[in-house]
Formats: C-alpha cells, structure tokens, sequence
DNA sequence: AAATATTTTTAGACTAATCTAAAAATATAT
DNA sequence: ATATATTTTTAGATTAGTCTAAAAATATTT
C-alpha cells in the first residue's frame, strides 16, 4: 500500500528531477513540499525501503523504475481530471490545480481509464502539459521559453512554467492563452523585458512572465 | 479542518441513526466502521469538541445540526459521484460505492455544484436512494420492503438497502433492476421465500432477498 | 589545508488514529 | 437485591507524518 503523502513526494521528486533522471537535494524536496528537511530524510529512507527510489545518505535519491511508473501514473490522473473540469465542469485553467492535487489520489483504473475515455483521449492539459497514456509513455513536446525566442519571430504559445492562479489570470487579462499567436518586437537589454505583438495589440512583459511562458516556432 | 476520518464516523452516526434523530451506541458505530469501541470512544469524544456530536458518557450520542449539515453534504457528494461514474464512465450500479467512498471527501464547492449541473441535478443515485440539494433538502421515498408487500399486488422496484455487490449482482442476474415491475403471488410461510411476477418470468426469492429490496405500489 | 558555511541527518517530541487489555458503568438474570 | 453479562471507557502502546534543535557530513572560502 502506498500512501497518498508518498504519492505526493514520488510526484515531487520526478518533477524536480526532470523525468526521473537526475538526483534530488533533501532541501530541494523539503522547499517543493512546504515542510523541513529532517521530514524528508524520514520519508525517502521510507520511500528507499519501499522500492521507489534509490538513496544514499548525503548522496541526494533518483527514484527506481517503480517510483518513475508511480509518478508517471499520478501526472496521468492529475492531468485527465484538469481536463475534466475544464471542458465539462466550467472550470478556468486558473482553478483546476487545487482540486486535481487531491483527485489524483483516487485509487481505481477503471475510473481513469473511463474518464480518459470520456474525454477522448486528451493529450494536453488545460495548461498545455501532455498527459501520459495507459502506458505511462507520453510525447516531450517541442518548446523554448519566451526569455530565449529571438527578435523578428513567430510563435505559438503551446504552455506554461508556473502554473500559480495569479500568472494564468495575468495571461488571461493580457489575452494570451496556449495556442496564441505571438511575435516577438523587441527585447530590452536593461530589465530583460520583452515587446510583444498579440493579434490586436502590442503589449511589454516582464522578464518573469518571459521565463514562464513556453513558445513553438511557426 | 474536519478530517476524512471524521467525515466517515459523522456519516456512519447519521445512517445509523436514521437522519440524526435517535442516540447511537458505541458498538454500533464500531460495527459499521470496521474498527474497536475504544476507537469509537476517542473519536466520539473528538466530534463532541468539536461540536459536529452531543455525548453523555456511556449514553451514546447523537449529531448536532453542523454534524447532520456535514453528514448531508457527503451524501450529496458521494451520491451525485455514483450517478456520474454510472452515467457517464460505464460503471454498473455494483461497482461505483467503493469509489464513491473516497470521491465523497474531495472538498470544493465548486467541483460539486458543477457536477450536479453538469448531471442536470439528478434527484436520485443508482441505487434509488435520493440526492439532497445544495441546501440538503430531500424528499423522503414512499416505500416499502418486498417482505412487507402484499399477495396479488403490483409495485415497482424504487430502492435497495443492501448496496453491497453481491446483492446487486444477484439482482442483475434476476432480471431486476430500478423501475422493474413485480407482481407478488405467493408467500410461503416455512422460510418466508416470495414468489414474484417479473415481466417475462416468475422466480422465488429468499427472505434475506425480500428484506433487502425496497418497492412502491403501483 | 584549515576555517567557515551549508546541507543533511539524528534525536527526541508531538498529533491523529488506531489497537489490546483492564477497569468501570450499565443492563440482565436469577 | 445480588450476581452475572454486556457495554463502554480508560490506560498505555503503536504507526505515519510532522516539528525543533543539535550533531555530523559535505562544500566553499580563505
Ligand atoms: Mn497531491
Ligand atoms: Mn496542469
Ligand atoms: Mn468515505
Ligand atoms: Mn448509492
């Protein structure tokens, strides 16, 4: 039996991680999970033992195969149930993530497998993230950050960085949504800011929204 | 903060004491919970704190009016759950309870309205028994047990008071399910077997059978 | 290479929920 | 009314997850 803060720590690992592959600073976890270090020490010797990952003190931890084939699973069933409450239940891509963290938890393949149908299938998330299928195999998608897209260029917005409910609605009220069209004006040498130009307007934003918006050249 | 835990024993007190109303002993609750009446205590000690139970020392307890509000409330969620897994995901009315179990506790006000919209606020689960609204409004069901029923009456299925699988199963494979028309024929006085009138067939159900299916004279 | 700073782990304590075994209260039977 | 049985509560442990404070290991400066 695994338990649903285990869950949460296996999901927090791959994601600092990227994919499972390199290994996890203890306060890298602790900062990612809002507790203290000596929380986490507890909790991957805990996650050692049960198989899901590797860990050698001071060493950092990777998780192990099964830890991955958790994680990925988790990622699945977070990412179907946002597109659940987007197209059906009238949810903004701004409030899907509180509720998600929590239905992810629920233990039934037949729900996910159902609801995966329901859905037909999706392969992104509300917030342009591509979901896993029954496999666990899912497509990295082609993307740079807006911080590195060059002067002169189109691209189309196909996701985000920071998924926090006050960046989306900032996106929302500038009019940018995943599949916008955006080209590239001018970059500020002095604050990193950059002139963009929307369909209708042309709007500055600042080098952290830069950071956090992900573009595919067109 | 109310706890999942608290969330269940405050449901198992409110069915058990048929809608709040009458005191419910210990045992009883320890029954229905799976666990020890020394859990029981402890936890019916908590609830009183926190003023979801009234309990007198070795006088039982009943709920207060914010217990029999928290108790309505996870009927409501788990009941609208159960009639979207069946409606919508393919479940049969046999295999949504267990997972109904662990969606009732997912809290957002939001995600639950929405889903009784999206349902087109259903007034009734799988199993016949009714969904209060958002303000815990219900109508009590006119209904009585097949055991209860008359010799050469007409009803039709309205309810089960078992929920559990195997009963359900049963039913199915007898061609009786909600909405179903049965006429009684014949009570047999040895073992308080009924014979019933089905559209197509008549069978004989047992008595454990006949106090578990809930009918309404039609 | 030693001193200092940072990171990580350990030790010990706390809360929620559970358990077993024993004690206390209540109910039932003689 | 007394003895017996049943129910309920208490006392004391246990487990998961967390915390603070101190110790140990590793990394960074000088
Ligand atoms: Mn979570
Ligand atoms: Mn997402
Ligand atoms: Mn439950
Ligand atoms: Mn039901």
């Amino acid at each position: 039996m695994i338990t649903l803060t285990e869950e949460n720590y296996i999901k927090a690992i791959y994601h600092l991680s990227s994919n499972g592959e390199k290994t996890v600073n203890t306060n890298a976890i602790a900062s990612a999970m809002q507790t203290k270090a000596s929380s986490v020490t507890d909790m991957i010797k805990k996650l050692s033992e049960k198989n899901y990952a590797d860990y050698k003190k001071y060493q950092g931890v990777t998780l192990t195969d099964d830890g991955k084939r958790v994680a990925v699973n988790i990622i699945r069933k977070h990412r179907l149930w946002e597109v659940f409450l987007v197209e059906k239940l009238n949810f903004s891509w701004d409030e899907v993530h509180e509720v998600a963290e929590h239905l992810e938890h629920i233990k039934s393949d037949k729900l996910i497998d159902e609801l995966d149908a329901f859905l037909e299938f999706p392969t992104y998330d509300p917030h342009g993230d591509p979901i896993p299928d029954k496999e666990g195999n899912f497509k990295h998608i082609e993307k740079i950050v807006l911080a590195k897209a060059e002067v002169g260029s189109a691209y189309k917005c196909v996701g985000v960085d920071d998924t926090s409910s006050k960046f989306l609605k900032y996106l929302d009220s500038n009019h940018i949504a995943l599949g916008t069209i955006i080209t590239v004006k001018h970059k500020e040498p002095f604050d990193n800011s950059i002139k963009i130009a929307l369909e209708n307007s042309e709007i500055v934003v600042s080098q952290s929204v830069a950071k956090n918006l992900y573009l595919k050249k067109i």
